[in-house]
DNA sequence: TTCCAGGGGTAGA
DNA sequence: TCTACCCATGGA
């Protein structure tokens, strides 16, 4: 294979590659892979030309190493596939405010050593969406393959036959709906999905806007917003508040419950109501120091 | 068979 | 605002 093209791009004081990878599971979702023994991310990335490139991110040092593959890219295109990185590793995500936040609260005063706080997420907020809907009702092993489904039918090949990247909403849009349920079987939420992604097809839907709506309003505007999309409840847009940078509101699922009644519950069930009180005193912090708990250490 | 998983939509109170 | 019920899918 022809040598890639490498962005070594550096990084933010307390940042940690590692740690980002393993906040949440979405290392494992298509169209991202996870080399556990090279600590290296994998991802096919499609270009808003239509170029697709074959990313490989490790940050062995002081930098983060992207190595590119493909097409050759001129200026422009490189600045786009840095620019999609660097949202997706959450580079610029400033969280020195948190962390000093986090020196006057026990419990949290182990987050900015430990450099906490970055999560993976997809390159556009379409399929932050459907990764999110994809998670509710169901089991990790059931996300992750209608994911795989997804980004296998849907998704632009990296040359002949290779991995592919995760499909458009265009793409999506143009299927018929009852091709699209039986390819991705995503049960009742494929109608959730395919239906918002012609909403976006035909204009008539922009979730991208939401990248720059979250730093305008607070957590609870955002989230009223966001849940006026189709399968996103409570939840999932709060879920998606935190992928999108805004910390006030802990998405509670059945994991979260579990952390909860196991650390601070003597493992008897809990509400969600206890869920969100346990984390109350944090104020628009609440979701990163659910996130960032240190879950063994009060277990 | 029945239950339920990193919940959400809807109707009725 | 709260509750009850339904929802496709697939593993236990």
């Amino acid at each position: 294979m022809e040598e890639p093209v490498r962005l070594a791009l550096s990084l933010p004081p307390h940042y940690r590659f590692d740690m980002m990878i393993e906040a949440h599971g979405w290392p494992q979702l298509a169209p991202f892979t996870w080399d556990a023994e090279a600590k290296a991310l994998g991802r096919v990335e499609q270009l808003a030309n239509g170029k697709v490139v074959l990313l490989d991110i490790k940050s062995p040092g002081a930098t983060l190493d992207v190595d590119i593959r493909g097409p050759d890219l001129d200026a422009v295109e490189l600045a786009e596939v840095e620019r999609a990185v660097r949202w997706m590793v959450e580079l610029d995500e400033d969280f020195e405010e948190f962390y000093a936040f986090c020196d006057g609260h026990p419990g949290l005063q182990h987050i900015p050593g430990r450099g906490l706080g970055a999560m993976l997420r997809g390159a556009t907020v379409w399929e932050d969406y459907v990764k999110s809907v994809c998670t509710t009702n169901t089991t990790w092993a059931q996300t992750r393959a209608m994911v795989a489904r997804l980004v296998e039918t849907y998704g632009a090949p990296f040359e002949r036959d290779g991995p592919r990247a995760f499909p458009s909403p265009v793409v999506v849009a143009a299927a018929a709906p009852e091709a699209f349920a039986a390819a991705v079987r995503a049960g009742y939420r494929a109608p959730y999905l395919h239906t918002t992604a012609c909403e976006i097809a035909e204009g008539k839907l922009d979730l991208e806007r939401f990248k720059q709506r979250a730093r305008e309003v607070d957590t609870p505007a955002l989230m009223a917003e966001l849940r006026k999309l189709r399968g996103i409840g409570p939840y999932a847009a709060a879920h998606m508040a935190l992928l999108l940078g805004s910390y006030g509101y802990v998405p509670v699922d059945s994991w979260a419950r579990d952390l909860v009644r196991r650390a601070f519950n003597g493992g008897a069930p809990v509400s969600d109501r206890e869920v969100h009180a346990r984390f109350d005193r944090f104020g628009r912090w609440r979701a990163l120091a659910f996130r960032c708990w240190d879950w063994e250490g009060t277990a």
